[in-house]
DNA sequence: TCTGGGGTCCTAGGACCC
DNA sequence: TCTGGGGTCCTAGGACCC
């Protein structure tokens, strides 16, 4: 039987959730903003028209934000993730098979369902009914096809938000008309080296010879031809893989000078990264840090570096990871440069009980390490941050800049919504 | 002056083995 | 003057995604 996928795609996601708790905003412009509030990461429809791009650094469209009287929001990923949660549970209570693919995005699994395009529409509409939140449906027999079907519900509005690319002929009259930087899997580099071998469009890729492709460019990207033409390679993924590796990285609201701060900053993503992995319920054997000065500045001297180190055995414990970030950092660290950012990253995940434990390691002390480490997160998990390690330093003076911020409507009782 | 954060996969090349 | 062949594993870097 042929395969059928779809992909529900919220609508200007973050921006959406900003302005569905603020009805006065519902015809206005609005903007989410990056960490530190430094770049544009989202834009309702009306910021797009009036043709603001994605990642714009927020000082250079300050005069088109004014101009416009662009509502700006830092970002707020309380609200997002539990947002999304409440779109995807939807998703998941009306379609057998679902892969949460982002924060904003599912893959379905519709083979076999009659009347598939009715039943987008009813996906649909219950996804506005129960959150408010709009999405787009493409419809399609490959993951690829289904990412371009709901490119086009999302650029003709005459299609009400969903497309069905069931049939070979659509797809290609699509596809005649899709850039073809706008496949999945075809980024600015590619598209420019498949631009300058005479392919601009999706059809244009999709007609190539796929051995050709393969030796040319990569096996990825020929399975990408074969995906556009209806050949499905990418399979639904409803279990969600194990993480490889755990990055916690921050650029700061101030340059760091101190050496002291820039090691509480590390020794806080340190603690950060360490609780992630036990909620992942992995051990990690491998830690690297690094710190860089800023990169866009010419007249600034610029510094990089990182470090990394392989633990006696795999493990979970904050203390451990902590103990082995102090050497690290005083190896790379110099004096004497501003620093922007800094961050640590987990990789060599083990999963417990499968590997090789550390003979001078005794097991009671194992065991005391996952007690203390749960009391840790279960505190912790009552608002984040109320118990942490000295080494995290008490006053941060470099914590990120959220001027924006709105309050979390939903997963905090005094910031609920009143309604009057 | 001010420019985000967190991931995955593939490939080429080097080290090493017999 | 002439110096093999076949393989694995690891890492760094590059591409992509949201």
């Amino acid at each position: 039987m042929d395969k059928v996928f779809a992909l529900v795609d919220c609508n200007n996601f973050y921006a959406s959730c900003e302005k569905l708790f603020r009805p006065d905003l519902k015809h206005t412009p609005v903007v989410v903003l990056s960490n530190n509030d430094g770049c544009v990461v989202a834009r309702s429809r009306e910021v797009k028209a009036l043709g603001l791009k994605m990642g714009a650094p927020v000082f250079q469209v300050r005069d088109l934000i004014e101009q416009h009287n662009i509502a700006c929001f830092s970002s707020n990923y309380a609200l997002y993730a539990d947002m999304s949660n409440r779109v995807m549970t939807v998703l998941e209570q009306e379609a057998p098979q679902v892969e949460i693919y982002s924060i904003d995005e599912a893959f379905l699994d519709l083979t076999g369902i009659d009347a598939v395009y009715d039943m987008a529409c009813q996906i649909k509409a219950k996804v506005d009914q129960y959150t408010g939140i709009r999405v787009g449906v493409g419809i399609a027999p490959t993951k690829t096809l289904a990412k371009l079907a709901n490119h086009a519900a999302k650029v003709y509005p005459a299609t009400g938000g969903v497309v069905d690319l069931t049939e070979r002929e659509r797809q290609r009259r699509l596809m005649a008309l899709v850039e073809i930087g706008e496949v999945w899997g075809v980024g600015r580099r590619l598209s420019k080296h498949l631009q300058a071998r005479g392919l601009h469009t999706a059809l244009d890729l999709a007609d190539a010879d796929p051995k050709m492709i393969r030796r040319e460019f990569s096996v990825v990207l020929e399975r990408t031809v074969r995906e556009l033409n209806g050949i499905s390679c990418l399979e639904l993924e409803s279990m969600a893989p194990t993480k490889q590796q755990i990055v916690c990285s921050r650029s700061f609201g101030e340059r760091i000078t101190q050496k002291n701060e820039l090691k509480e900053a590390l020794a806080k993503y340190v603690a950060r990264a360490a609780e992630k992995l036990r909620q992942e319920a992995c051990l990690a054997q491998v830690l690297q840090v690094f710190i860089r000065t800023g990169v866009f500045n010419p007249n600034e001297r610029h510094y990089s570096n990182s470090a990394s180190v392989k633990l006696s055995a795999p493990c979970d414990d904050t203390r451990a990871f902590l103990a082995a970030m102090e050497p690290l950092f005083e190896s790379i660290y110099r004096p004497g440069f501003r620093y922007a950012k800094a961050g640590v990253m987990l990789t060599d995940f083990y999963q417990p009980n499968t590997y090789q434990t550390d003979l001078f390691y005794p097991e009671e002390d194992r065991e005391r390490s996952k007690n203390l480490m749960g009391v840790l997160d279960k505190i912790n998990r009552q608002g984040r941050g109320h118990l942490f390690f000295a080494a995290q330093g008490v006053t941060p003076q470099w914590s990120m800049k959220r001027e924006f911020l709105s309050p979390a409507y939903t997963t905090n009782w005094n910031s609920l919504p009143k309604v009057y």
